[in-house]
DNA sequence: AACGACGACAACCGCAAGAGT
DNA sequence: CACTCTTGCGGTTGTCGTCGT
């Protein structure tokens, strides 16, 4: 079967998917929410099968993807738990919010396994490869369904391993999973291993010599974010400079429930906060939900361009109607043109799209039914931005002095800048 | 400038599981 | 219980950009 018995009925298009393509289905699920997938092209008006438009959105239109490269502390975790859960990328994913199973899976399968042979580790098993028969990849064709079983102990983490009484595979995928299910209705006690965990594993991470993100001095006290709701975090967790890390870090801690408190915590993207807490505010017609999604104030000015580093910095330009993302505007026929110094440069369609993204301001449209059954993609906070935003124009400039933040650090910031 | 190698990333494919009938 | 449909997952392939020759 394989999911594609809808491809056959008609010719479908295949491949890369087009801006205008990309139009439809966020204007389409803007509006009605995803629905039935299978339906989803028809409705949109897509030439593409219902599987195909799922995998676009979830792997690169939702507007809650991170994107921008993994930092070392990403990459930690992502080792740390594929030692626990194997290739079970999505169970991996669900605890790095703003990233996709994909995206891990090709970060994996293209840089990780990489590092790890050449640090003398075996990406299969996690074993040194010496122990390893040949240390090749044979070694891992078991690594994806059994999910490193035995090999917890001197895996997960040193402070993992050495906990007493040691827990077990199953305990810390159980625990695991729950963290990325349930975070507010956790028991204490499975909360606590979780915290523990975590701590553990960030710990272990502040071993690493060469870290070259560092971590976020906390003498800058101004950047602690306001927890709300009291809960408690621990407070041997290092922060990271990276600031979208940081939002993931401090999410996997929050009570979700209480939305009052996300939106004086940060802007996280988490795609658990965001579908668990947050609806659009219903203050805009829904026709122009897009546009508000994308262009933020419609009344602002600004254009993008493409620093040295590579970071999409808005700046201007855009008439009052069509906004920074000028979906009528934009073709596939023409590059998005930024500035750089000066210099006009093509920008990727995708990088501007998700700098568009992280430029948006409310999604406001209330999701209209059109199914029965409902799946909202955009239930995602905006107006939490604001406070968070008035710390951003100090944080900037102190960080401006730094340069032990990467650059998705300094996107984001600017990204919000008009809302 | 042309070419190939390589890496990163996007997308496809096939399978399995769950829900509905 | 069998069947169909839908969704989700993981493996794999395809595409594109970059770099070195």
């Amino acid at each position: 079967m394989g999911g594609h018995s809808c491809c056959y009925k008609q010719k479908l298009r295949k491949g890369l998917w087009s801006p205008e393509e990309d139009e439809k289905l966020i204007k389409h699920i803007t509006k009605y929410g995803h629905g039935c997938w299978s339906s989803v092209p028809k409705q949109a008006g897509l030439q593409r099968c219902g599987k195909s438009c799922r995998l676009r959105w979830i792997n690169y239109l939702r507007p809650d993807l991170k994107r921008g490269t993994f930092s070392q502390q990403e990459e930690d975790l992502i080792i740390e738990l594929h030692a626990v859960l194997g290739n079970r990328w999505s169970k991996i994913a669900a605890h790095l919010p703003g990233r996709t199973d994909n995206e891990i899976k090709n970060l994996w399968n293209s840089c990780i396994k990489k590092k790890l042979r050449q640090r003398g580790i075996d990406p299969g098993t996690h074993k040194p490869l010496a122990e390893v028969d040949g240390g090749d990849d044979n070694t891992q064709s078991n690594s994806g369904k059994n999910s490193g079983t035995s090999d917890l102990q001197i895996l997960v983490t040193p402070q993992l391993a050495m906990q007493e009484p040691t827990p077990s595979v199953s305990a810390v995928e159980k625990s695991l999973d729950e963290s990325a299910t349930s975070k507010s209705s956790a028991a204490p006690t499975r909360e606590l291993f979780l915290d523990q965990f975590l701590a553990n594993h960030e710990s272990s991470s502040s071993c690493r010599s060469s870290n070259s993100m560092g971590y976020f001095p906390f003498s800058q006290a101004s950047f602690a974010p306001d927890y709300g709701g009291g809960r408690t975090t621990s407070s041997a967790l290092p922060i990271s400079s990276n600031p979208l890390l940081w939002f993931s870090q401090t999410s996997r801690h929050l009570d979700v429930t209480n939305g009052d408190a996300i939106s004086t915590v940060a802007p996280s993207l988490s795609s658990t906060i965001l579908s668990t807490s947050m609806v659009p505010a219903p203050s805009c017609a829904a026709d122009d939900a897009l546009t508000n999604w994308y262009g933020g104030d419609c009344n602002s000015s600004r254009r993008s361009s493409v620093e040295d580093s590579g970071r999409i910095v808005l700046q201007s330009t855009c008439s009052s109607d069509s906004c920074i993302f000028p979906w009528p505007d934009l073709t596939p026929d023409k590059d998005v043109q930024v500035q750089l110094g000066g210099e006009t440069e093509d920008l990727k369609w995708s990088e501007y799209l998700h700098g568009a993204f992280v430029a948006s301001a409310t999604p406001q449209a209330p999701i209209q039914p059109l199914y029965g059954d409902i799946k909202t993609g955009n239930q995602f906070p905006m107006n939490c931005f604001s406070t968070w935003h008035q710390n951003q124009q100090l944080q900037q400039q102190q960080l401006q002095a730094s340069d032990i933040y990467g650059k998705d650090f300094q996107s984001v910031p600017l990204g919000f800048e008009h809302i």
